[in-house]
DNA sequence: CGCTCCTAACC
DNA sequence: AGGTTAGGAGCGA
């Protein structure tokens, strides 16, 4: 190669992907071979030949090849096992063209290139070395970003398809940054289809800002401490190494060994003969008709080639019916059935899990569907999910329903689907069925279903089968029995640091894979749609892959709870709970709109009033509910004394620094405090529980089973657990809490649960006293700790000592009383001293938990529930401490939502034994309410009681007694 | 539009 | 200081 000389390398990999989904699907030859792939990549290569000769437009290459990918594991995989581990297996069809594609570019008569263990890339690097250095230009015919790395003055990148080429300065505009920081740019965004992982929360954008502001990766690596914002700054900080790795991963090899030498990429006047008898092999009439032209060749004197194609035989692992994962049963039987083994193979098994979307059915039939039901009832499995309008199981509309009978196996019930042209009002029934296909009328699909969801014999699997349960209870429907995937993870694996139990979560933990997103199904933001509004054919992708990936889950994960002894946590205290639940939130609570709105109107006048007067002390309007302006306002504008700071370095203008200026006398302060607290009432409940209401004025909030780490539920839209009742304004909210007419709530609450729990888990002899004998036991412990008597104690030494009880829960630190107590910190590690000294036994207790937590990496509660803390043994001292102190707080926290879980699973049966009807309507940690008949409160009141009391029993006898105390009335203040 | 930060409601 | 959910501001894509 000569200067001036120029060389075309065509990314012919990037081609073949291109070309396929250019092209309609399943494009076959007469005999049924599929050629779409290579009817799209001849034309496109017979495009770029016919363009390249144009000298008007650019350079003509003297000197050209195709190169392409030769496998799958390159030196790559070596740095990093997971690279391009997500990329999903070439679709089936495309297969058999891959060799095609290669003879093609043979007929053409131009080299085609590939290397074991190197991708198309390096070798394209590499001859771009080669010709730089020999004086000639380059034009790498491809899209892809990693090879922007390559450009510079003499290389460009042509993108055929858009007929866009990029040199230096198309780049820089585009990402931001010149060529030569490309690499730097991937190492930090990383690259979701390889499977490069990036620094995670920086984007193209940001990257681009980031080197631009430091120069290059390296020494904005080295100098991260330096960044404002704290989440980026923390990435950046412990996702350093993976940079570096992903920054190796998306570094080229520009020295790779070349079999073909550059000099050998000469172009050469092509065979006319050759190609015309390859294109009408292939059938390509009109590609043929014009090559014929250009060459000046009689077509129809040229025999048609023939072709050899070896279809490669399909591995095991490609088999969309699913030997992959083995079916319970089949493949088990041969191995040594201890817990263990069946766990590992199951393991194994999931992780060479192949997914195949083209495998799953779409059922629009009553024989079909009946069909299905038969082969569940066989396998005595029904991994089952149902698509509904929204994610509110209260609210939503029943889409559509999936199933999986096995892995690999799965088909989609399509119910109330609607035109995507979204012109349903105006089209009749018989346009939109002309559109988007027949479905199975929703009461004859359900009626067949029905059967197999409540039978005994068949277990139904679900992921969060409260929200399918609950949907199938309101057409009719109740499931039993059934397992939850959620709710094993959540047995298994419940952790402070592992993320959540979600499925997409799951099945990339455990599967490998990453399953089709709502967002790829629906969109996102304003061009989201809904789901009956999708097209069938994907939504059967979707959701038959949802109900294909519990299966699975289920698989791997069921055999684990036996095998790590947490069976009985998940069958006691988590799967009897779901249908409790379920019932919950079904019934609802009656809320008073009135009410609400009346509170609406008072507090709107208050939050004027003080608006006017805020505006008035400030000397200028600003916004209140802005802590930036507040800032300026206070500590600048007024030049109030600041406090603290917050993490990002703004002035913090929390309640605590607002009580504590208005202590030293300015009147701003306590407005601010008051308004907000206004605001917060306003907007968070009086303004917005109305709109949760349904026609029957009752709320459905939803609980989360799996979303603390402790075992406790959450509850959301709304959120009851978070009520107010600390001050008098806040609690009349609770009075709009209300039973309907010849109704009371009754609200039952646990009292000291918490204390009590460490009192006996800790077993601290003066604590199990005072409990026993009914005494104050924040007055007790402020007596033992101040020698003060409890007679007359101020209420100043109590509320201290009360402060130190609860910060013993939460795993004490001198910081953190210091700042509950607005005490200086050696004072608050004086009293942690006197505190230990008293009670020996709690600071035994605190260290046997810490060294267990270290040991085994989780701690329990009473009921064996465990909670994981892997980052206990973190180098990092904080990260560690604060660990620490989450594993201490854990066994109590989480023995006390044991109890009440216990409790709420025994009550209805409790309640229907002694023949009352009460309903059990909202939990709140260590509270219960309930919905009782009028003349029936006096009878329920006891049984409520009873059955919380004796929660524990008789698993776990605590050596205090637990107390309950209940009360009924109009409404959920008067009642607590 | 979506994310982070700050604040605040609860146990 | 342990466990949560929610709303508004502010910012960047």
């Amino acid at each position: 190669m000569n200067k001036g000389d120029h060389l075309f390398l065509v990314d012919g990999s990037a081609y073949i992907f291109r070309a396929y989904h250019a092209l309609p699907p399943l494009t076959r030859k007469s005999d049924g071979l599929p050629v779409g792939a290579v009817s799209g990549f001849c034309n496109m290569l017979w495009k770029l030949v016919e363009e390249s000769r144009d000298t008007s437009v650019g350079v003509a290459p003297t000197h050209f090849a195709v190169i392409f990918d030769h496998s799958s594991t390159t030196f790559r995989n070596e740095l990093y096992a997971d690279y391009k581990a997500n990329r999903e297996a070439p679709p089936e069809d495309l297969v058999p063209q891959f060799a095609l594609i290669r003879e093609a570019v043979r007929a053409f008569d131009l080299p085609c290139i590939e290397k074991q263990g190197f991708e198309a890339d390096d070798l394209i690097a590499t001859y771009t070395r080669h010709a730089v250095e020999a004086g000639g230009d380059v034009t790498i015919v491809s899209s892809d970003k990693d090879l922007m790395q390559l450009v510079g003055p003499r290389v460009i990148l042509y993108d055929q398809m858009k007929d866009k080429r990029l040199g230096p300065d198309e780049v820089k505009e585009k990402f931001g940054v010149h060529p030569d920081k490309m690499i730097d740019l991937q190492a930090l965004v990383g690259d979701t289809s390889d499977n490069v992982p990036g620094v995670p929360g920086i984007g193209p954008k940001t990257a681009a800002q980031l080197l631009d502001e430091y120069g290059d990766l390296e020494t904005l690596l080295e100098r991260a401490a330096e960044i404002k914002q704290n989440k980026r700054r923390e990435n950046l900080i412990a996702f350093a190494d993976q940079a570096r790795l992903s920054k190796t991963l998306v570094t080229l090899d520009q020295n790779t060994p070349l079999d073909v030498p550059l000099d050998d990429l000469f172009i050469h006047e092509p065979d006319g003969e050759k190609l015309i008898s390859f294109l009408k092999a292939m059938e390509f009439t009109s590609l043929t008709r014009r090559a014929a032209a250009q060459l000046g060749t009689d077509a129809s004197e040229v025999e048609s080639a023939a072709i050899a194609v070896d279809t490669p035989a399909r591995g095991p692992d490609l088999d969309p019916a699913g030997s992959a994962v083995a079916a319970p049963g089949a493949g088990d039987a041969a191995l040594p059935l201890t817990p263990a083994a069946l766990v590992e193979s199951r393991r194994a098994a999931a992780a060479a899990s192949v997914f195949d979307h083209s495998a799953y059915v779409t059922i629009r039939d009553a024989a079909t569907l009946l069909a299905w039901m038969d082969e569940a009832r066989e396998t005595g499995l029904l991994a089952f999910d149902t698509e509904a309008s929204s994610l509110s199981a209260m609210k939503c509309d029943l889409v559509g329903v999936s199933f999986a009978t096995r892995a690999g196996r799965a088909a989609y019930v399509p119910l109330a689907h609607v035109s995507p042209s979204g012109e349903a009002d105006l089209l009749s029934d018989k346009a939109v069925e002309d559109e988007i296909g027949p479905q199975l009328p929703i009461d004859e699909a359900l009626a067949i279903l029905k059967p197999v969801l409540e039978d005994d014999a068949v277990l139904k699997i679900g992921q969060n089968v409260k929200y399918d349960y609950l949907v199938m209870r309101r057409h009719g429907i109740t499931m039993a029995p059934f397992d939850d995937t959620m709710l094993i993870s959540y047995a298994l694996d419940a952790s402070a640091s592992l993320a959540g139990h979600g499925m997409d979560e799951l099945s990339e933990r455990f599967l490998g894979h990453k399953p089709m997103s709502y967002k790829e199904l629906c969109g996102s933001g304003k061009g989201a749609r809904p789901i009956a509004a999708c097209a069938i054919d994907k939504v059967t992708a979707y959701a038959a892959e949802d109900a294909d990936v519990t299966l699975r889950l289920w698989q791997v994960l069921k055999p684990r709870l036996v095998a790590e002894g947490l069976a009985t946590v998940y069958e006691r205290l988590e799967r009897p709970l779901v249908a409790v639940l379920a019932r919950m939130e079904e019934r609802g609570i009656k809320v008073d709109r009135q009410i609400l709105s009346r509170l609406s109107g008072r507090f709107a006048q208050k939050q004027a009033g003080l608006e006017a007067e805020i505006a008035e002390i400030a000397g200028e309007t600003f916004n209140p509910g802005s802590p930036k302006q507040l800032g300026e306002v206070l500590f600048g504008k007024l030049g109030l004394p600041g406090g603290k700071k917050t993490k990002s370095g703004q002035w913090s203008t929390d309640v605590r620094v607002l009580e504590d200026l208005a202590a030293e006398g300015h009147p701003l302060p306590r407005r601010i405090v008051d308004w907000r607290q206004l605001t917060k009432l306003k907007g968070t409940y009086t303004d917005t529980l109305p709109g949760h209401m349904d026609a029957q004025g009752r709320i459905h909030t939803s609980y989360s089973m799996a979303s603390t780490t402790t075992g406790r539920l959450s509850s959301s839209e709304p959120n009851l657990q978070n009520i107010p009742v600390r001050t008098e304004e806040g609690r009349a909210i609770r009075t709009a809490f209300v039973a309907p007419a010849g109704h009371s709530l009754v609200s039952a609450d646990y009292s000291q649960i918490e204390l009590r729990i460490l009192a006996h888990i800790a077993d601290i002899p003066q604590l199990k006293e005072a409990f026993r004998e009914g005494l104050d036991i924040h007055a007790m412990t402020a007596s033992e700790m101040f020698g003060v008597p409890v007679e007359g104690m101020p209420s100043e030494i109590r509320r201290r000592a009360k402060a130190i009880n609860f910060g013993i829960i939460y795993g004490i630190s001198a910081f953190g009383l210091a700042n509950q107590l607005s005490i200086p910190r050696d004072e608050a590690g004086t009293y942690i001293k006197r505190y230990f000294e008293r009670f020996p036994g709690i600071r035994d207790y605190m260290d046997s938990t810490k060294a267990f937590a270290k040991e085994h990496g989780h701690v329990e509660t009473l009921f064996g529930r465990r909670v994981h803390y892997p980052d206990i043994r973190s180098p990092n001292a904080s990260v560690r401490a604060f660990n620490e102190r989450a594993a201490i707080n854990a066994p109590i926290q989480g023995t006390a939502a044991d109890i009440i879980r216990r409790a709420m699973i025994r009550m209805e049966p409790a309640l229907a034994d002694a023949g009352l009807s009460a309903r059990m309507l909202l939990q709140v940690h260590d509270e219960l309410i309930f919905e009782v008949e009028d003349d029936q409160i006096d009878a329920t009141l006891p049984v409520v009681r009873r059955v919380m009391e004796e929660a524990a029993l008789p698993v776990v006898q605590l050596s205090v007694p637990i107390e309950v105390d209940a009360k009924a009335a109009a409404n959920w203040d008067e009642a607590h």
